[in-house]
DNA sequence: TTGTTATTTAGGGAAATACCAAAATAAATC
DNA sequence: GATTTATTTTGGTATTTCCCTAAATAACAA
């Protein structure tokens, strides 16, 4: 149980999630998209199974990542009780920021 | 604009902007809720001042702290955008048959 | 069993982070 | 001006992070 606030400060664990929320990846795929070498990736992928963000399953000589949805999902609505978001002053929260909070509640 | 993730990493800066979001603080008050030397506590609020998720104004001898709220709100709605948290999750490729169209591809 | 492909672990170095004590700064008061 | 209060900046150390190359592992194919 890390921290998975820390996983997501890194701006190229950021983007591995986001192209696993899409469909799962292999590890030389998310090693291809960045200009990074493969034992590096390696590390981030590392970093962000420890923090459960993500599952990987052996697929032949291939490892394939997963996203853990729900547990991302769980980390983002955490922060954003801790800050309230969305409760007043609700006047100023924008129509389109006010429906996507209610959309993942 | 400088990376407000990684700002956000950290426990006890999440807890002062959590503080903040009720009422401004003075940096006497903010250091006194932690069991942390004054000089460390300076030291992030300087982190989330430079991440904009804070402002500061002298008031006599003391600081006073105020959270940035809408900005904290961009950060955690770009969150949540870019890993689309409250849309359906995409339909995820067996791992059997996506090994295979990998190799057919 | 030898080789090939995919990916990791090991090991190491540079830079960033987190903490502290001591010194410096800023404003108010004596 | 000197003192007090509030807070920061400075300087130092220990730990962690991020990245690399080289070596190791795992599964498969010849």
């Amino acid at each position: 149980m890390s921290d998975a606030y820390k996983a997501l400060a890194h701006p190229v664990r950021r983007e591995i999630l986001s192209m696993l929320r899409d469909r799962a990846h292999t590890a030389g795929e998310l090693a291809g998209a960045f200009d990074l070498a493969k034992p590096t990736l390696s590390g981030h992928f590392n970093v962000l199974k420890s923090a459960n963000l993500i599952t990987v399953e052996r697929q032949g000589t291939t490892l394939l990542y997963r996203a853990n949805i729900s547990v991302i999902e769980d980390a983002l609505t955490g922060l954003m009780e801790m800050f309230r978001i969305g409760e007043a002053p609700a006047a100023d929260v924008a129509p389109a920021k006010a429906a996507l909070l209610r959309r993942q509640k």
